[in-house]
DNA sequence: CACTCATGCACAC
DNA sequence: TGTGCCTGAGTGG
């Protein structure tokens, strides 16, 4: 799945994209037709994400609730707004589409750096890909397109269609449930930015015994990390994974939550888990060609440590796979 | 082309 | 602890 920063930017998509506008909510495959007709023809009014998890407000005061879990994503199509940034990671700017049209980028970031997208107007055909990973696709030929595979639920505006499939969770909700899925989670940096969050995160952690590599992966202690940026986390801190929470050095606790703040802005800004720092040109070009060159530890078992040389070792905790170096954390 | 496995999580047992 | 979700990238024949 999709960790935090990419359901972050799912949500910058959708408020760029969709709200303003009236929505017809259908469920092509038909698990989630009572519920769209809840809010079908509504407009949608906010779109947020907290954690892996993103919530679209519509006109009449409830919540649409999407979890994509480990397989679920987003497929837009019409007139959607592309980052430059993934238009040239998939093909500079200049890729083409069957027809050998090249694609414009649709969108700029903003001076302010705020990273949010601007759409500055253009055809409506391009196609995007959001999961763990974006792709742009090629354009559609008529608009909008037919429902391809199982698709839970269909978002279609006046000019762009969103189409979910294979969500973990997906259900309308009202305000008050939204705070109650809210309330459950931990903090996370995108949305809690004040020094409270980080207290948050070290009390919790250093009130356990929990090993702290599962205190990561815990939603409720701190929201938005998964797999990979958990392995990053613990190998970038040097802490040794099974250590219990509350024998955390509380400096290191702090610096593992400064630096989820780090990886996930990095993220949220490049829709990329670029957790490796300070990259000459040269290494830069093959980590964002390769995964196994874009980390320290994540699915490298078996190879040397980037610093000690040891290898990396694989095992399981908590029913996933978790990576770590022995040495450098031991 | 057939097959495995994954960047979660909820639920059943 | 095991299964469903039911996709798509990666791998190996």
């Amino acid at each position: 799945m999709p960790e935090g920063h990419s359901v972050h930017r799912i949500a910058k998509q959708f408020a760029v994209n969709f709200v303003g506008h009236r929505i017809a909510v259908s469920s092509p495959q038909g698990r989630f037709a009572a519920d769209a007709s809840r809010i079908d023809g509504h407009t949608m009014v906010a779109s947020k994400a907290v954690g892996k998890q993103m919530f679209l407000e519509f006109d009449n005061d409830l919540w649409l609730r999407v979890h994509l879990g480990i397989y679920g994503a987003w497929d837009f199509a019409g007139d959607i707004s592309i980052d430059p940034t993934i238009a040239s990671a998939n093909g500079r700017m200049g890729q083409t589409n069957q027809t050998g049209t090249a694609i414009p980028p649709r969108a700029i970031l903003d001076e302010a750096g705020e990273n949010s997208l601007h759409s500055i107007g253009a055809p409506r055909r391009t196609r995007l890909r959001m999961s763990e990973s974006e792709k742009v696709e090629a354009d559609i030929d008529a608009f909008p397109p037919e429902p391809v595979g199982q698709v839970r639920v269909r978002l279609l505006s006046d000019t762009a269609v969103a189409d979910l499939r294979g969500p973990t969770a997906c259900e309308v909700l009202d305000p008050a449930e939204v705070d109650a899925v809210i309330a459950k989670l931990g903090p996370d940096p995108q949305v809690d930015d004040g020094p409270e969050a980080e207290e948050a995160f070290v009390a919790k952690v250093r009130k356990k015994p929990t090993a702290i590599a599962l205190l990561l992966m815990d939603q409720s202690v701190v929201s938005g990390i998964g797999n990979v940026y958990r392995a990053e986390l613990l190998f970038r801190a040097r802490q040794n994974p099974h250590t219990p929470g509350k024998l955390v050095p509380e400096e290191t606790v702090r610096a593992l939550w400064r630096d989820w703040v780090h990886l996930l802005q990095i993220g949220v800004e490049t829709g990329q888990m670029m957790t490796m720092d300070d990259l000459d040109e040269e290494s830069y070009r093959k980590a964002m060609a390769k995964r196994e060159d874009r980390h320290w530890v994540y699915k490298r078992e078996g190879l040397p440590c980037r610093v000690c040389g040891t290898h990396i070792l694989l095992e399981e905790l908590g029913g996933r796979k978790l990576y770590w170096c022995p040495k450098d954390q031991a």
